[in-house]
DNA sequence: AGGCGACGATCTACACTGTATAGCGGGTCC
DNA sequence: GGACCCGCTATACAGTGTAGATCGTCGCCT
């Protein structure tokens, strides 16, 4: 199978395969030509006719992280399909904590990632958005999936080292009227699982009474 | 000012602004602590006691990033509010390709950034959003509206070398049925500035008709 | 006035990165 | 038997972040 004119050799498959375990181990920063090959037990030059540069390299591991997408079956309600896409990429992005984050950056247009866009498309046909709109409404979910689970990987939702209240003590309570006004609901400890669920629905919400709505 | 234990010095400021517009000139990768010195007119090690290492030299960017926002005016109604907002985060990632990747990362706690947030909190009580909810409709529309710029900018909506009917050429047209059934519409050019004015619509209407709609 | 400590900057060195280049060994075909 | 190719190795180079030691120049205190 030939895919952006790269073949999917087996040693190729092995080398991609022992990447992204070493990322899911040691964190991406710790893929190394020269690891990688140790890995693979080879020399790190012998990896290059097989991946091209360590760009590519990279490249080659979002291909892998899309082919092992589990999409829902095509014949559900599409909101159920939705909510299935959403949670199987939070749960890759759990599997591959810091190689998640690769997609968000690479325009996803190997043919595996056409699959998963084709299947957005399908799912958003479905919901009745105008068909002007489905491109766009495609880029707008999967930027908020992506997003979430990028975030929640790297941290972003974590909210630094300090606790909330002294957070907001940083600055005077003049200064962030809002959080101080919010304090008791702020303090409630965070549960990510329950906000992306709540999240998801809102997301069906939105396709449902936004996106295909008459305007 | 004191920023989360470390002290704006001018020398502090000189130095990230430098790294900052050699990021803007050359790309994020182009900033190395030699490159920087060199800018600053300075010795690689006379780097780090101002700025502890490279990983906290990219938080003070990040620093620089959220300090320079213009906020809109708090009197505005809400809609205006953070349409302006997104607005400016989005004319900030022009401005700043590269780094502005960098705010996805990280936990975004500095003071400044409390200040943005607290921004939008307010802003959703004003549109009658729960007060239990708030929080988490923050860090969605925070990570969409990121997530929107940094795609941009990383070029993510592009879609790759390839125009959208070479793209979907390289499947039979059986496994894309929507893009195939979708091809009109679909090689109509991209206008993300026209699509960044629709997502915020969108974005606005779910505020007002999905997160602030009684349950 | 003289010493003294702190502070900013410098120089050198180390382990590590991606990869260009050249060479080597074995297998397949004429 | 010889020519080729293919996968691999070995060496080398420029560049990275930063630890450690050194040095000069201030302000301060006795």
């Amino acid at each position: 199978m030939m895919i952006y004119g790269v073949e999917m050799t087996d040693r190729r498959r092995e080398i991609l395969t022992e990447a992204l375990a070493l990322a899911d181990e040691r964190g991406l920063a710790a893929v190394s030509m020269r690891a990688v090959a140790q890995r693979v037990g080879v020399t790190p030059m012998a990896l290059y006719p097989h991946v091209g540069s360590k760009q590519d390299m990279l490249d080659g591991l979002v291909e892998l992280l899309v082919t092992d997408l589990p999409m829902p079956a095509a014949g559900l309600p599409w909101p159920e399909r939705f909510a299935g896409f959403a949670r199987a990429a939070r749960q890759s992005a759990r599997r591959h904590p810091t190689a998640f984050a690769l997609l968000f950056d690479r325009p996803a247009v190997t043919a595996d990632s056409l699959l998963v866009i084709d299947f957005l498309y399908q799912l958003l046909l479905d919901a009745g958005v105008p068909r002007t709109e489905i491109a766009r409404a495609e880029r707008m979910l999967s930027t908020f999936v992506l997003g979430f689970a990028v975030s929640e990987q790297g941290g972003r939702f974590a909210g630094g080292r300090l606790p909330a209240p002294a957070r907001r003590a940083q600055l005077p309570a003049d200064e962030l009227p809002a959080h101080h006004g919010l304090a008791a609901e702020l303090d409630q400890p965070l549960d990510l699982d329950a906000e992306f669920e709540a999240d998801v629905a809102d997301l069906i919400a939105l396709i449902e009474h936004v996106l295909a709505a008459p305007r």
